[in-house]
DNA sequence: TTATTAGGACTGTCCAGTCAGTACTAAACA
DNA sequence: TGTTTAGTACTGACTGGACAGTCCTAATAA
């Protein structure tokens, strides 16, 4: 059921990942998803209602599959993680034809400006991810992976900056190097001496 | 004289930094510098125009502000030219009352995907920073003020993408942390052995 | 004279959002 | 059994405002 609220979640969120929340008109979602109008504000009280359900089920496949499938995967060592998560985010963007940025930093530097339910949950999820990198930088220090001179928090928080810039710089240069050399130094920077 | 002119760009980049340059329309940038809009596209043949040209003059500014000043200044170490040049950007952000994202950062996500004019100016300007940082880098392996064992052109990358990811999260989370913590971590990991 | 500023009315398009009403289904009732 | 009721899904036509940009006229300054 519900074929027409689910053809307008999917439209949607292609649309915002590629031109952003504001430069995507309803119009737009409802030429792409095939629905009238009428029909979306049966669903959807409001645009920025429908924006904050993308968000949030951006943010839900993003924790179930990427995060947890390699940050979160105990079979591997610490750093054995983090270079998996490396790889499926360079994976996620070479995939795309031309380069989107990430969805959340897009979305962050889009709306944090101009309106904070967006910003808070955009703002905590950033903490939930950073958390996550947390415990797997502090692990690796624990056991030897990573030089453990340093806050394992001061560290993930490197990280997810770096990530965030790095994607960044894809999206501007139309190429994956900035965050396949980033990442690579960063794993330098990080091993045990 | 041009007073118009000097208004309207005066205003126009104040506008584009606090609420991007899609999300500003031209009717706000007439109201704020109280100017008619018949005079707007006597000076300006196009919105488009006047986006280019204040994103020159970010950028003319920023070079000539801020990064011959820090990473330039002969008279101070390689690493003491890159602490000054992240006081600098914390200063810069400090001064506005939220923070409003690095206005060359903003412009890349909002415009890297709709308009190749954007995009390419601003492909060429983090190139040309990155370079900056680079020569600083390099000549901080030298001295023996940095860490040798890593090529310096890359080292500059990564510097810059965590740069614009903490300017990102600094925005996000209202909170300067990100970008203070994260360049005292990025100085230790960079310090000699 | 020529560059600049001002006024204001106007165009056509796009925008988010509204509204009254229809079609279909399924349970509740008589 | 047939009839009512109610909820869900959906529709097309519409509104009012915002948008970038145009046009034309007239005043003012170098």
């Amino acid at each position: 059921m519900n074929k027409s609220k689910e053809r307008i979640l999917a439209s949607a969120k292609e649309l915002f990942h590629e031109y952003g929340f504001q430069q995507t008109s309803v119009d737009e979602i409802l030429k792409k998803s095939g629905v009238t109008k009428s029909n979306f504000y049966y669903h959807f009280k409001s645009k920025e209602e429908l924006g904050l359900i993308i968000l949030q089920r951006f943010i839900t496949i993003y924790e179930s599959d990427v995060l947890i499938k390699t940050l979160g995967n105990k079979s591997l060592s610490p750093s054995g993680r983090l270079v998996e998560f490396y790889n499926s985010v360079k994976t996620f963007h070479i995939n795309l034809e031309n380069p989107r940025g990430c969805p959340f930093g897009n979305m962050a530097i889009e709306m944090s400006g101009s309106n904070e339910n967006f910003r808070e949950k955009l703002s905590a999820f950033f903490n939930s991810w950073e958390k996550i990198i947390e415990e797997c930088i502090n692990e690796g220090m624990n056991s030897g992976d990573f030089r453990g001179d340093l806050p394992p928090g001061v560290v993930a928080q490197l990280i997810l900056s770096h990530l965030e810039g790095a994607i960044m710089m894809v999206k501007t240069h139309r190429s994956l190097e900035p965050l396949s050399s980033g990442s690579e130094t960063i794993m330098r920077l990080l091993k045990a001496a």
